[in-house]
DNA sequence: GGTGGGATTAGCT
DNA sequence: GCTAATCCCACCA
């Protein structure tokens, strides 16, 4: 590593193609890398949450394909980006078989490289509150309703391989009405970048 | 330091 | 019409 010039490494199509709930802890500590007009703009990802094809009722696939969230019907490794409260976006991280329906969503990143141009985006320059959230996320990476359904592996949005944090938790997620007894939010233990102890 | 409410839009019922 | 996987600021203690 040598800060603006690193080099990523993207991650197999394998890796994507697995159960959302053994995929999301192990996207923790990968790094999220959008290639943009003005610049590269990377983070650590800290936190993420799963959502199940099957009998999960929290899940936006639960009740079918529609027209918004028919990219989380795509195969693994393809993004699938949607607008929530009319202002924000959600970045999440396509799983599974194509038709399947499972995804992981992005909720927190630690900033890495191009931390003027999130300071920028989101309008604020405290690292910490950066990307510490799925709307805020996306606001610093610059990721909108233009990437949904891109590929994970082309760019200019993609992932790329990381180290594992020394220390993975487990929660509820956060913020559903339906849903919310499983267990499929993880986070790195300790991280000062998740958006919620 | 903690909390309550407003912003704002697409898609479902 | 109402809900949705949110964020931020004003206001109170």
């Amino acid at each position: 590593m040598q800060g603006e010039g690193a080099e990523f490494k993207l991650l197999p199509e394998d890796f994507y193609l697995r159960d959302a709930a053994r995929v999301a802890p192990e996207l923790l500590g990968k790094v999220l890398v959008h290639e943009t007009g003005a610049g590269r703009i990377a983070g650590t990802i800290v936190e993420a949450e799963a959502y199940l094809s099957r009998d999960d009722p929290g899940c936006h696939a639960a009740r079918g394909k529609t027209k918004r969230n028919a990219s989380m019907f795509f195969r693994g490794g393809r993004a699938y980006v949607y607008l929530i409260y009319g202002m924000y976006h959600c970045f999440n991280v396509v799983t599974g078989r194509e038709g399947e329906g499972e995804a992981v969503l992005i909720r927190a990143a630690a900033p890495l490289e191009g931390v003027s141009l999130m300071a920028a985006n989101r309008g604020r320059r405290d690292p910490r509150t950066l990307c510490s959230g799925p709307g805020r996320l996306c606001r610093a990476f610059g990721i909108d309703l233009a990437l949904n359904g891109c590929s994970l592996r082309e760019g200019p949005l993609f992932i790329a391989g990381g180290e594992k944090p020394s220390r993975i938790a487990v929660s509820p997620r956060i913020g559903l009405n339906r849903g919310r007894e499983k267990l499929l939010r993880f986070y790195a233990a300790g991280s000062p970048y998740i958006s919620r102890p």
